[in-house]
DNA sequence: TGAGATTATAGATAAGTATCTATACAGACA
DNA sequence: TGTCTGTATAGATACTTATCTATAATCTCA
């Protein structure tokens, strides 16, 4: 006798093609987009990318975005975990520049 | 008399290309990206994007990605009002897609 | 209309994080 | 070597949020 199993379970029932998104490559992705995903870390790399060289340090973004300088590296050192730019240090001051490969890698989670 | 700044002061001011990217344009950009940095909602999308007519409804998605009803239905709330996605009702279930233009609105905040 | 199924909302809780102050570390230079 | 400047780290706090349980709202259908 087969137990008749309502249309609407049926309809339910996960797809074969619906397999998700591994879990580990999701929870990478979604660290990279953390680190962009936030109003002052756009900002900062707003302004590395309109700087001359490309390149800024610590002392330049502090008094434009209005905060103190352990809460700008603390973003910076967000945005290098995320590889989405280098620290170099020159002299006193510390360089941040972009990571074009590693922005491009994000990019192309948008255009697959 | 003319004070003598010192130069490593003098190398730190912000440039005049260093205008920051205005507050609230990065506050609306912050908020589209965050609804998209979370894995389970990174999952969701994909699977949404890799069902049948690519359109998915709720129930479809608890079981694979073993959460709740309501915690699928929460990430679905987010991930419109960002308006990735929009939920149009038939019958019973509510059925999700993806919304490509704003996709691609997202996805060129990187190419630019 | 009433029962059952699907989705949404309310409220609670635990984990994450953006920000600050205080302080340590590192390099320049007199 | 000692002082000054620039950057990083530690610790505290307030805010956000991902998740759950409980419940309401909506639709189907007998």
């Amino acid at each position: 006798m087969v137990t008749q199993i309502p249309l609407q379970l049926l309809d339910c029932l996960p797809k074969a093609g619906t397999e998700p998104l591994a879990r580990n490559t999701a929870e990478s992705m979604a660290t990279a987009l953390k680190a962009v995903a936030d109003p002052t870390r756009l900002q900062i790399l707003a302004m590395i990318a309109a700087s001359e060289n490309q390149e800024s340090c610590v002392c330049n973004l502090t008094e434009p975005l209005d905060l103190t300088q352990p809460t700008i590296s603390h973003h910076l050192k967000k945005l290098a975990e995320a590889g989405l730019i280098s620290g170099e240090r020159r002299g006193t001051w510390v360089w941040y520049s972009l990571n074009r490969d590693r922005w491009g890698q994000i990019a192309n989670l948008f255009n697959a």
